[in-house]
DNA sequence: ACGCCCTTGTGAAAGCACGCACAAAGTGGG
DNA sequence: CCCACTTTGTGCGTGCTTTCACAAGGGCGT
């Protein structure tokens, strides 16, 4: 039986490369426009902001796409980057909690590249519901699961209210969504086999002004150590 | 180095736990509001959507503000997070780019939780100078270097077209500005010593759809294969 | 005052991720 | 045809993350 299973690219690849491949595609589409045929992995790093070493054992979890000597053609890793992240296909997305932001998502045209097709906007307000953004008339949130199975929704986008982002999820995922993207502050509770992945402004920003706290006390004032250690 | 480094609580956060604190920060705050007093590693966990143990090696990296037997108390460890994550002071955070996204930010009240103040809203666009949005007065561009020194803000949010992103960032950098929160789809560069961290709806349907695939053909269908392996 | 029970805080182990440095492989010149 | 040069693909060491499992610590009932 299959003698010897050469399985040079294996099934599985690492999460942490995953996250950057989106980004090797985009830098990898700004090249191919500006006509450059071919790239090392050391200029391709650069421009994605990566180390070079990184890159290529990112690359090589994909295949042997790479001519050494001469480097990556470029169009041929777009084609098996988008392969790879699922990109020939397209996906449907449904966004829910057309406010500002949902309004911002939807005009987001040219989802980063195709792949991705804007199924429905849906919105619990009636005031809201009718509006037209971005070329779609704005849904009742009551059309949810017909939306989802009519259009066949992979992915569902919260863009709601942290209050209402718990009971869309629970819809999606009970009309067969697997994918979730939220813009919601809260942790959203889904069951297994359901990936969630999360946008959050403040977190970000509190992210930066930990760091931010670090820079300017640094080493200066305070250490206050109201902490309670009186040593 | 230095093997035995007895520093039981050195000044150095690991950057994951970093990132999970304002997660942890949230779940607390909803406690609080529900008027719970105290909560154990494994309430909070849960809340918090983590595994305990990882919650409970997070939180010890504070120091040890738990009461073995009981739990945490919630007021103190929101404070203690707070002052961690320097929130304890206001950020002055200056958003350019006010079209659907910009707004959508500037609406998004009470950023998360105070310790974010809007000083100023930029944009290029003559059109959208001088409109009043979440309460202020759209200002043109080319102020940024007045604003960021005049309004001392640490923090820029930058949510204009891809294409100028760079320019503002090297703008704010110029200024001062050690933190950026990107939102627009370029990788940016800065020097060292500013911190950039990047939102990307693009990225993160593209990971999804990655997984959603992997979901789909999972072990059904295809195996097209025409990777060009051929055996 | 004592002892039981609960929960924290943390060693230790396992798993990932990163980056160096180099052998392998392909190109182009002479 | 051979050699020098370029660039890929990867083995390996290092450090960070996560998770387990448990000793230490503290409260509460009797």
């Amino acid at each position: 039986m299959t003698p010897r299973t050469p399985r040079p690219r294996e099934r599985g690849i690492p999460e942490a490369t995953v996250a950057r491949l989106p980004v090797y595609l985009r830098a990898l589409q700004g090249l191919n426009e500006r006509g450059t045929p071919t790239v090392s992995s050391e200029d391709l790093a650069a421009v994605a902001g990566v180390n070079s070493a990184k890159l290529r054992k990112d690359l090589s979890h994909l295949g042997s796409y790479g001519t050494r000597g001469v480097g990556y053609d470029v169009d041929y890793l777009i084609y098996q980057i988008s392969r790879e992240l699922g990109l020939t296909q397209d996906w449907s997305v449904a966004i829910v909690g057309i406010g500002n932001l949902g309004r911002a998502l939807a005009n987001y045209g040219g989802f980063g590249t195709r792949g991705f097709r804007i199924a429905a906007l849906l919105d619990a307000d009636a005031a809201v519901v009718g509006d037209r953004v971005a070329g779609l008339a704005v849904r009742h949130i009551d059309t949810l699961e017909d939306v989802v199975r009519g259009e066949d929704v992979a992915i569902g986008v919260i863009a709601t209210p942290a209050a209402a982002a718990q009971g869309v999820c629970d819809r999606f995922v009970e009309a067969g969504v697997t994918s979730v993207l939220n813009f919601a502050p809260v942790v959203l509770n889904v069951p297994p086999g359901v990936d969630v992945r999360k946008v959050d402004l403040s977190i970000e920003l509190q992210i930066l002004a930990f760091h931010e706290q670090r820079k300017s006390d640094g080493h200066a004032a305070d250490r206050a150590e109201r902490t309670g250690s009186p040593t």
